[in-house]
DNA sequence: TTATTTACGCTACCGCCGTAGCGTAAATGC
DNA sequence: GCATTTACGCTACGGCGGTAGCGTAAATAA
């Protein structure tokens, strides 16, 4: 088949293995990428041909860790969205902040990485996506703005908070988030 | 009165220079402090006797070298919420992207520096946060949601974008961020 | 068996941020 | 004048991310 020396399947695992503890314990910044070569039992140049960069192999090791948030969509558009919301922002303030901003600086300065990082949160806000405009459809947003912009107004400002004002992500405040875009609930 | 040898108050003004047409030319990763030193014609350590980081440097260039956002509130906080969002749109958008990431990174590693980058938006988005609350008072926005949590839809999507979606922060953006915070307006 | 191709380990290196230590310059207090 | 204090320049260093080059190991093709 292929022609030269294979590539040994089991370093890579052993790499993400040692990058997983590495991060645990110092996170983004204090994972060195020698000492995760020393810790696999591997050459520092094996890792780089794996991966380009420190920020492709956290990359990596984080879409591996990752799993799919279970979400069946009901019948109620509303609590649907506040239980998407909620997720989102527990799941980022259980994330170390600065690991957050260290994959923004470095989408921010390889394109690659950009799109890599992306689609790490692509399932989530995907699916919130989804939801806003079912809510639309039927009828339960009454602002005619584009589902997309209504997502950003819910997600964003769990980012901004998170990256920029440093304030906390509390389940109520992304409660209070999904108020001031879907409104107050009408009884029925 | 002080003791010692003075310190050579040009050294300063000559640092920022050099830092600056660093950070011109190379970004906030292109920045180098050796380099900054020696454009400035001083040792390293003379540098780091004023700043306790590259982030530190770089957060005191950006904010000598801002200027205050001209603003006057108007009677129509509408209009003026739509100013205001575009050019903090604007703003943004005009600086380089990985420059606004590297300080959120920075920001998330040191909590000093943190104080520092807000220190640096705080002006802005305390405009807005005032004419948020004046609108709300005239009855103009609908909502009942405090004032705070409609300024982080209105600036929070723009970092979203800039951050994490990399899409692009078009004053017709910014527009609709309005648009769907305030509500359509009203035909008088 | 032999040539070729690819993977791996190793060493050395570059530029980077940040720190330590030391000699010296410039100010003040006596 | 003289001791003290602080600033400055300089050198050296450590750890970092990332790269280059080389010898060698493991596979295939002939």
């Amino acid at each position: 088949m292929t022609r030269g020396r294979p590539r040994d399947t089991a370093i890579e695992g052993r790499l993400l293995a040692a990058a997983a503890e590495e991060l645990r314990r110092g996170g983004y910044e204090g994972l060195s990428i020698d000492r995760v070569a020393e810790r696999a039992g591997v050459a520092k140049t094996t890792l780089y041909r794996r991966w380009a960069s420190k920020a492709e192999l956290v990359v990596a090791l984080i879409a591996s860790m990752r799993e799919e948030i279970p979400f069946e969509p009901s019948d109620d558009p509303r609590g649907d969205l506040t239980t998407l919301v909620v997720t989102i922002a527990a799941g980022l303030s259980s994330t170390p902040t600065s690991l957050i901003a260290d994959l923004a600086a470095a989408s921010a300065r390889d394109p690659r990485v950009g799109e890599s990082v992306r689609a790490l949160w692509a399932d989530r806000h995907g699916a919130v996506t989804a939801v806003v405009a079912k809510a639309q459809q039927a009828g339960i947003v009454l602002s005619h703005v584009a589902p997309a912009v209504l997502v950003d107004q819910l997600v964003g400002p769990l980012y901004y908070r998170l990256l920029v004002t440093g304030e906390p992500l509390t389940p109520d405040y992304a409660r209070t988030l999904m108020l001031s875009v879907l409104g107050p609930e009408e009884s029925p």
